[in-house]
DNA sequence: GTGAAAGCGCTAACAA
DNA sequence: TTGTTAGCGCTTTCAC
């Protein structure tokens, strides 16, 4: 009797290991063909018979997964995968088996699922890049050559814009951790130690490059010394004995290393050197240069910040008829294609911003492929370019 | 005997039960502390003893997970789970275990994992821009636009780059389309009937709408008429009598817009009309510019199918000498920013560009909430912005 | 050369 | 109010 019970028990145990919902799915798919709707009503029996968790079952997904292909050919997933994920894997694959799944790929319009893989690898190949704004042409410039060159690393770059707000600049940080980043990079300057995420970031030597900034991570950034001190000599060279300097005063970090720069190299070739601040907007640049020539008493070469800037401030000087440079020389920063083609065409002192954005992806990439990676503060000279406004 | 064979079959059925690794491993993970190497350990004895599958475990991924969370807490994954999600679900969680988990929660530095959540949402509140440069005023403020808006409909913006280039822009779409993007806008005309990515998204009834262009999906575009007829009656009424209109033909379907307007309005208007030709390149345009010069018998004002080019060409003039707007009229297309600071600011004739990215995210919501919605056409009007350089 | 199955982190239906 | 469990789509190890 207890032997009847046994084999029943045995036969019992031996369905239900057998009967285990993902073995069943994966027999019941292989049989059939990739017809949503007979893939949701077979799923939607299994569910009855089993008590199978409906949950999304309820909403039919159209997208094509490799349990798809796997069926329309008649093998397994695993088959598939191998078949997709190039096969440099040891073990191969038959060439009759890899041409039915590639072709069913292709039929079915297969996009394979990059949360999938990203869940399953823990990688992302993806960078954020954090900024606070993609409209002005420096930092448009910046993303562009970031998501370049991100992409010629194999990777692709998640922009995330800050509006140069603090409280904005750490949603863009934590998304960017949501969507698990591979790494990042930082082209403003809100992250501070003593800020969570900041804390954070560091405790997990998580990849990251500060970009024309340095609070604390790996950084690249300008020296503005030898562009500055240029310039000071082009306008020294010039005849000129005073030098203004326009800041946009929002920027305070921008703004000072390069006042430095300058003030060092006035010091050094006893220049007089005249700071004067404005709101960081075309706008207000622009209001700086009409109220600049109501003083008669003004420098006769001003440097601004940035180009952005100095063609507000041109345009400002321009409206109250002082023309540049015959009443007063204007050199920008940053070296901007629209300095180029402004009228007059701006003499700024150029970033090289494409060696930057190179240097501070491969630091990123380091620290991705080794955390410990020490350092780094990379600086990357400026230079003059002279043009007509100076 | 068989009695006894049948319990010891039970006895290990059952164990075999409760040794289903996800189950010893809450039991273990609740017993332990987040440290990431007992974990690493723990799994490897379990391994070990039930040869379990060890592939991502042996790279330790430091991310820390509701588990952790819920191990520190004492409640199960569900329960974190809900309590994260915002709990509006009608399932309630006691006061004590939720503030027991936020602070868990920040205690570890929790960020949920978007992948995860996607796959088993099927959602991802993000939408592709597809665009072919982000570093022209034009397109980097469609970009920026595109951003802000969708951001303010609760959805993320994932910026593609094509370089305008065919074969990129089909890229692009694949990468946004294994991103699983709920829904894409498109800035750029690559994508026709006859492209397989095309047929696809048709019919799949991928939300998408295009914006500026118009091949088949819903689309948002200017109405270059009225802009362009009042810049005709404008240069009209200040005598002139034959109008230029520069395209770079690069972009044609954008500039073919635009010049048919133009051309309807001179015959309109008994104007002369006469297109020119150049590269889409502002370097072209001052080409173009400094060619215009050798003519005498050139038209007498231009109107230019961006600003971008306007100001290359304003530039081309200037540097032969030829004044704006005293030797010649120039007005732009687009209304971008850039053109209000330029010498001389530019005349243009202006798309507004925040409705039609309103519009057109506005086409793929509602896509998202319903595929089956109609095809909707929205054709926004331009308007003439006058300034200086006409 | 291919199949079986576990696991990535999370959600949600159902059970208790 | 909380726990249990299946499943999202994919990769990869192990076994045959």
């Amino acid at each position: 009797m207890s032997t009847i019970f046994f084999l029943i028990y045995m036969f019992l145990n031996m369905l239900s290991t057998y009967l285990k919902p993902e073995i069943i799915r994966n027999r019941i798919n292989n049989t059939f063909d990739n017809i949503a709707y007979i893939r949701y009503y077979i799923r939607k029996l299994i569910g009855q018979a089993k008590s199978i968790n409906l949950q999304s079952t309820l909403s039919i997904d159209m997208a094509v997964t490799i349990r798809d292909i796997a069926r329309r050919v008649g093998v397994t997933k695993a088959t598939v995968s191998l078949v997709l994920t190039g096969g440099k894997s040891s073990v191969r694959i038959s060439d009759t088996t890899r041409n039915k799944v590639l072709e069913a790929a292709k039929a079915l319009n297969y996009f394979p699922s990059f949360h999938a893989r990203a869940l399953v690898k823990g990688r992302t190949f993806t960078l954020g890049l954090v900024i606070g704004e993609i409209h002005s042409p420096y930092y448009s410039e910046l993303a562009s050559l970031a998501m370049e060159e991100a992409e010629s690393q194999g990777y692709h770059m998640l922009v995330s814009v800050t509006r140069w707000s603090v409280e904005k600049e750490l949603e863009c940080l934590d998304m960017l951790l949501r969507r698990r980043v591979d790494g990042i990079l930082f082209a403003t300057a809100a992250l501070r130690p003593g800020v969570r995420q900041f804390d954070y970031l560091q405790e997990q030597k998580f990849p990251i490059a500060h970009l024309g900034f340095s609070t604390g991570f790996s950084s690249v950034r300008s020296d503005w010394e030898p562009g500055m001190d240029q310039a000071a000599e082009y306008l020294q060279g010039k005849g000129h004995r005073r030098i203004g300097f326009l800041v946009g005063s929002d920027f305070e970090l921008v703004g000072d290393e390069r006042r430095i720069a300058l003030e060092a190299s006035c010091a050094k070739r006893g220049l007089a050197c005249e700071v004067v601040r404005c709101s960081p907007t075309i706008e207000a640049a622009r209001l700086a240069g009409a109220q600049m020539t109501r003083s008669n008493d003004r420098p006769s070469a001003v440097i601004v910040q940035s180009d952005h800037l100095a063609i507000g401030l041109i345009r400002g000087l321009h409206d109250q008829a002082v023309h540049v440079p015959d009443g007063i020389s204007i050199i920008g920063c940053d070296g901007t294609r629209d300095g180029e083609s402004s009228i007059p065409s701006l003499t700024t002192i150029a970033q090289d911003l494409r060696r930057q954005v190179r240097e501070s992806v491969e630091i990123v990439l380091q620290m991705i492929a080794n955390r410990e990676m020490p350092r780094k503060d990379i600086l990357i000279p400026t230079k003059l370019i002279v043009r007509d406004s100076a």
